[in-house]
DNA sequence: GTAAAATCTGACATCAGTGTCAGGTTCAAG
DNA sequence: CTTGAACCTGACACTGATGTCAGATTTTAC
């Protein structure tokens, strides 16, 4: 598929798409004249590499990460080095605190909804 | 206390204290000469603000959230808009789909690592 | 062949919280 | 009074993913 359907069944704009492509966390073939040509498989990681970016990783440490994935259909991947291992944990620690940041910012937001509507 | 004091006591910046205060979200005495004075319950009040920044709320939002909020010693409390409500529940459904990313990507770093300390 | 739609590259703008620096003032201790 | 630490205001820089625009090229439909 071209970019324009990949950012429609993503969601994602197509300038980011080309982003993610310059960051080296996205891969695509040409066709003659140059245009962009996606694998279906494209789309899981496109909204892949979405929730990473909503986790807060930045794009150099997702693209040290997937190629270190599992991948399902047995492709060849990488091995983490123990430096990655390393970020990737104290990400990981990063995103469970800030889990429980966000449980207490929706229980206080969620209080004031409540406490609204019981005052209408 | 002053702020050197409540940005070692909180973990924030002078720096983002100041701006707080710009931005309406904390209040502060002024000595004679001009130096911010704090009480203690300023504590809490910027590591909650500091939550809310972290769930991605920006510093307007939050500055109509609080005085909206429930004050455990019965401060006299804003009510809260028909339009702010529906704002907060956009944001609280918001930090909902946020936490279920997060939840995503936190599963996927566990993956990497674990299979990584596997291989050792 | 021609027109319209889609795509290309490259460049510049944006957001909002935070870092940092400069130059001046205030506070606390000797 | 003096000295050094703490604080003040104001200004500028940064980050990094994304928006947007311009001008050129490719693809598709008729």
């Amino acid at each position: 598929m071209r970019i324009g359907e990949l950012a429609r069944r993503t969601g994602v704009s197509e300038r980011s798409l080309r982003y993610y492509e310059q960051q080296g966390l996205l891969v695509s073939d040409r066709s003659p004249g140059g245009q962009r040509e996606y694998a279906e498989r494209a789309v899981d990681r496109v909204i892949l590499i979405q929730e990473l970016f909503a986790a807060g990783l930045h794009s150099k440490k997702i693209a040290e990460l997937l190629p270190c994935m599992r991948d399902p259909d047995g492709g060849p991947n990488e091995r983490a080095t123990p430096q990655l291992v390393t970020d990737l944990t104290a990400e990981r620690d990063r995103i469970d605190r800030l889990i429980a940041d966000l449980s207490t910012s929706r229980a206080v937001l969620d209080d004031v909804i409540t406490t609204a509507a019981r005052e209408l």
